[in-house]
DNA sequence: ACAAAAATTGCACACGTGTTCTTAACTTAA
DNA sequence: TTAAGTTAAGAACACGTGTGCAATTTTTGT
């Protein structure tokens, strides 16, 4: 009985040995199809196609990196999904990926014990390369993966180690620009907000803020510096309450803060818990332009990041350095923007 | 722009080989010392590990999958990173995932179009299964996995698919319990402002919603249904303009948000473009309990999930049907609760 | 029409693993 | 001490792929 057999795809991957033999070719010329620039007549690869469209058939990427000892995977390291930023940036960095056919690799390292074995996780898949994204963890992690050539950018870090692409928003001027901000609404007694962890790009932009400062030439104007021991807005509420539990003719009038989770938090206590109002009594400034710092509530003067072009810069300098090794460390920084809303403006 | 990348893995990447030869003994036995449960004498065992660390060898897992035909990767479908919620829910997922020694593969399907390729994509590296999280995107995305037995698994979705297990918050008692709240509060003009998409559980929320609403027996309460075309602060702003700009005694006094996001849009539109005041003009529950729920600026009554809960069992359950693929698919319900705050306290 | 050049094809090998099967070594029982 | 039983190690194969090389086909030039 010659029954039909209905053509299931069968159980399982369809190879490329499945796709040659339902072809009538060589494996080989199923290989050199679905590989851009080998030689295949027109005919054989018309032919390959539609047996493999038939079969479902999806290259193996796994044992094609085996083969040619090259990985398509990207890991990406970040520090928990609590720096809002840091999630914005995330999109931007996938899809810019994908624009070379790469894969992104995710890694939460958000506590320190998990490094060692984070490590190894991203070494035994063999990952054509690390970007490292702003937050204080891991410089030996990253020294770990240099001593294995192992391609790393980085963004938003300090840019002290060799062989290592770095692309930074200008932090250092973004202080600047907020210095000069709260002086020009008016503020005489200063405070900059720093991230709890002695991040990179949070002493940057301390630093550019007190420079700024010292070269207004006003003598009148003070700075004071202050760190919390939390991060985000919990962290900035509690810098407040510290802060402005003193004499109001002691509380500074103009606040820096190193980003806009921690003024979210420091506004809102100042309003609510001590009445105060901005920006007729307190000025502020932010740092990253989330959406929120848009918000009717709270209208936030921020530093705006570029954060499509952190992300493109990142991954281009990462694909250059796959595919030469050797060239030379770049370091890049790019420009920041004043946003102007409520906060600054009386 | 579409250009292929790779990067050579760098030399200096030991074998198995290597490490068997200096180790004095056979490529086998390196194998069985990675391999939990095989058969190598203590002896041995020791002087490969010894080997191995002398030239920090780390299994290729690639070829591990190539030749087992199983791979630890696993992708994880997102819609963008506007959605907070969703944002949240990454953390927990891919701390779940390490749990079984599991690797995510990020794919963002904000695209639609790009929605064919990354099908590809995923399937490309041999996925051992897939999370879909919240969203609206593609059901035929997913059944493109069923069709190639790849396990799947989803996050606050229609159940309607077979062999897919999901795990929901109780979206509909959610709405239950908003409903209850407003009109415990004294709201008499209800409305409900849904996702611009038909989100499942956008719709799931309005349901219980307008279902409690019913069953309340007042026959005073009235429900009107919104729906705007955009998402997220904006969307929800926009809603409210839409809304408001009508006679005072024709307006909602109480709303009922599909999330946290819309709300604040809502309110703060509310708030600062009509001066009504929350909650003595009008009453406001949002959904999810984002970090910013609890800001004093908005202090959001809202339902919150179980963010924790989702991933978890999420990952379990797709692990249990990788180990068994014809196990039943389970629909998993997990409870919300109500988180009152100051915008529903009068 | 025929030789030379070019293009295409298939075979065989390589990549780094896990695993079966056979053989050697070692342990136990009588 | 010898036979039987248990355990470890190594050789060989498989996984799914890319590619060098030689053989074969097609195209080109005259």
């Amino acid at each position: 009985m010659n029954e039909e057999v209905s053509a299931e795809i069968p159980p399982g991957w369809a190879t490329a040995a499945d796709v040659a033999i339902r072809a009538g070719v060589s494996r080989s010329a199923v290989s050199r199809t679905f590989t851009p620039g080998a030689s295949v007549s027109q005919a054989t690869r018309e032919r390959v196609l539609k047996a493999a469209d038939e079969l479902g058939y999806q290259v193996n990427r796994l044992a094609r990196s085996v083969n040619q000892r090259q990985s398509t995977l990207v890991g990406v390291v970040i520090p928990g999904m609590q720096n809002e930023f840091v999630v914005q940036l995330l999109g931007p960095i996938i899809r810019n990926l994908a624009r070379y056919s790469l894969a992104p690799l995710l890694m939460d390292v958000r506590d320190p014990e998990q490094m060692e074995s984070s490590l190894h996780y991203l070494l035994q898949y063999r990952v054509a390369g690390v970007i490292f994204t702003s937050g204080s963890p891991p410089i030996e992690l990253a020294r770990e993966y240099l001593r294995l050539q192992v391609p790393v950018a980085m963004i938003n870090r300090d840019a002290s180690l060799e062989s290592v692409d770095v692309v930074s928003s200008d932090n250092r001027h973004g202080g600047v620009l907020a210095a000069r901000c709260l002086i020009a609404a008016g503020a005489r007694r200063l405070a900059y907000v720093n991230l709890p962890m002695g991040t990179y790009s949070g002493v940057s932009r301390g630093a550019g803020f007190s420079e700024a400062v010292a070269l207004s030439g006003q003598d009148s104007i003070s700075v004071e510096l202050l760190q919390g021991k939390i991060s985000g807005y919990e962290g900035g509420a509690a810098v407040a309450r510290r802060l402005l539990d003193r004499p109001p003719e002691l509380r500074p009038e103009g606040i820096f803060c190193a980003n806009d989770s921690l003024a979210f938090g420091f506004m809102d206590c100042a309003r609510h818990s001590f009445g105060l109002r901005i920006p007729e009594d307190m000025v502020i400034v932010g740092f990253d332009d989330l959406q929120m710092a848009a918000a009717a509530s709270f209208g936030l003067t921020t530093i705006r990041q570029d954060i499509e072009g952190l992300a493109r810069e990142a991954v281009d300098r990462l694909v250059e350095r796959m595919s030469n090794p050797s060239k030379p460390a770049e370091s890049q920084i790019l420009p920041v923007e004043l946003v102007i809303r409520r906060t600054s403006t009386r």
